[in-house]
DNA sequence: ACCTGAACACCGTTCAAGT
DNA sequence: ACCTGAACACCGTTCAAGT
């Protein structure tokens, strides 16, 4: 802090300040909000300036994404691993981390949907790979030990993902509220378990 | 057609003509690409017209998303009537036909969770709400033939609704492709079926 | 290599004035 | 009651010029 941040805007980490500050508007006021020569005026820099970083303002967007499914891989991989080995537990704590990022993050993860069929490869859609890999690995796990009947992973992989991703849509859509949120969650949990269990 | 068209958007239906190219422009390039002045221009008025009939730019899409509702409302209701008496022949009908909504119009159903929570109550929450009940109907009928277990058929409902939402999510977010969707969305509702069976 | 600042064409919103 | 058109403050993008 203090002498150098003034000039240190100018020298090397203009990206970053301007990725950082441009995360927390969408996540405070939502994309339509984000102006990139605001952006210019908070990290103090002329409104010229993020041409150099960023071609245009769709290009801010995509690293935004890009961000945001890296933050996500993380977040999803910290839960799962941080609830023990028990399937089911992780099951769950994966679960409810990716509804936490989905509601602190509700802009930032449209966002992250959006960009994602535009180039059919590159760095966004690997970062998104990385993310849903947490996912899959987990019903790997499920089938391993049992508790899943077998099959590719994304079988039933997606189908765990939309019912998360869309209870996650009735929350931040305002259709369900934070008290039905958790009834909700738990039955699709039961559900997928005795949708997808092993047959006895 | 013909001559009374140039001055007919002068008299009486300025409203619905903004309303029907707002929705094509959302639906062929998005909500970003909407422009009021545009709009205004497309329909033969000057920028200041609109302002009459939307107070401003939240306005029209506020109106746009309960326009949006009622029309969803009325396909899921045609698709469930249109599929017979059969339980799982609406189910799976409703399905489609939600599905094919939130494809054809993406950008409008995002616009119609986005502005669900802002006032709750008013006219776009009671669209919403007459769209919702055709789900919830489809499970009582469930419910009462025995198919499903009984119960608040918001229970099971907003778990089917939310499963329909995020395959739809998944799908318009590129993450699977038109192959896979009939798949994973046979699959969901068979999971559903099995997850919410009466126990034998 | 990186940033500045003028320039351009657009936008939403407001509001007096017209019919 | 409804629409026009000037005005204002903003925006994204471009590009010569500076360091």
């Amino acid at each position: 802090m203090g002498v150098t941040t003034q000039r240190a805007y100018h020298h090397g980490n203009l990206r970053t300040a301007l990725l950082a500050q441009a995360e927390r508007t969408v996540r405070e006021s939502g994309v339509q909000e984000l102006s990139l020569r605001e952006l210019a005026r908070e990290v103090g820099v002329s409104h010229g300036a993020p041409r150099r970083h960023f071609a245009d303002r769709q290009a801010l967007l995509d690293a935004l994404a890009e961000a945001g499914f890296a933050r996500l891989g993380v977040e999803l991989r910290e839960a799962a691993e941080g609830a023990g080995k028990d399937f089911q537990d992780r099951l769950r704590a994966t679960a409810a981390a990716y509804i936490r990022f989905a509601t602190r993050d509700a802009a930032l993860l449209e966002l992250m949907f959006a960009g994602k069929h535009r180039e059919p490869d590159g760095a966004l859609h690997e970062a998104a790979e990385r993310a849903f890999s947490v996912l899959f690995e987990l019903i790997e796990q499920g089938q391993g030990e049992g508790t899943l009947e077998p099959g590719e992973p994304e079988r039933v992989g997606f189908l765990l993902f939309a019912t998360i991703q869309g209870i996650a849509a009735l929350l931040t859509g305002g259709i369900i509220d934070d008290g039905q949120l958790d009834e909700l969650l738990a039955d699709a949990i039961a559900h997928f378990l005795r949708g997808s269990r092993v047959a006895v």
